[in-house]
DNA sequence: ACTAATCTAATCAGCGCCCCGCTGATTAGCACATTAGT
């Protein structure tokens, strides 16, 4: 049943029965002959076997408020309608069985398309919320990447203060630990700019690396030289 | 296997209100709906 339901659900959902009219298919051939059918029977007075409150007035149509309350009820009870509930709702409703049968059949669909609806609200908001969420991922990578070019930069005027008179940099490799390479040791890197990233996987003698990220094509050999002219390794 | 009952989806038409939504009823089902009882 689960089956042909999601089966007829998939028909109705995205099959553009429209094109079965327009294309003239036996199925959008057949509508037409019904229809006329159906009216020569309303011009004729005769409302397709009369069986509406026992060949009472077509026009009275509506169900009372308390048969449709009882309806409900049972509805709610359970939504596929067995014969001998059929028949004893339509005892006790003064209802033909099959005006019983029709409403339930009403009363599913309506529900089925209300629930869709539903589904497709809350479908809808998850939707919404996730844009949202990436709109602030994204805001938070451009914050980063930000983040990251000022700490290059230093990184950058770092480097060339060291390499240059020596001044304010000699400073700084002192306070450092006597080494001039000491100022690309991984503690002070981390502290000063936890913006990089991505190295945490690193072992022990990975870590004098760790600050020259950019330049991994040759740490292996030119900047291991350089720490090896300084006694570091 | 055959058949009657039942289902879904699409559609129509009346009614209560103001142009369209709600609701009861009808129809098809196309590689000819599915399901249950015989």
């Amino acid at each position: 049943m689960d089956k042909q339901q999601h089966q007829q659900l998939f028909d109705s959902s995205y099959v553009d029965t429209s094109f079965f009219v327009a294309s003239g298919t036996a199925q959008g051939e057949s509508r037409p002959r019904a229809r006329r059918r159906r009216r020569r029977a309303a011009r004729c007075g005769d409302v397709d076997g009369g069986d509406l409150d026992g060949g009472g007035d077509p026009k009275k149509r509506r169900l009372s408020d308390e048969q449709v309350e009882m309806l409900e009820l049972s509805f709610r009870e359970e939504r596929k309608l067995e014969t001998g509930r059929k028949v004893h709702l339509a005892a006790e409703l003064g209802l033909d069985p099959k005006q019983v049968a029709v409403w339930f059949q009403n009363r599913r669909a309506r529900h089925k398309s209300k629930l869709l609806e539903e589904e497709f609200a809350k479908l809808k908001h998850a939707h919404d919320a996730a844009i949202l969420n990436k709109c602030h991922l994204e805001n938070e990578v451009l914050r980063l990447k930000e983040r990251l070019g000022a700490t290059e930069e230093e990184v950058r005027r770092l480097r060339s203060a060291a390499s240059g008179d020596g001044g304010d940099a000699a400073g700084a490799v002192v306070a450092c630990g006597g080494s001039p390479s000491s100022s690309f040791s991984a503690g002070t890197c981390h502290q000063q700019h936890p913006g990089f990233s991505g190295q945490d996987v690193m072992g022990p003698d990975d870590d004098l690396m760790m600050c020259v990220p950019e330049y991994g094509g040759y740490a292996d050999s030119s900047v291991v030289e350089w720490f090896s002219l300084y006694g570091l390794m």
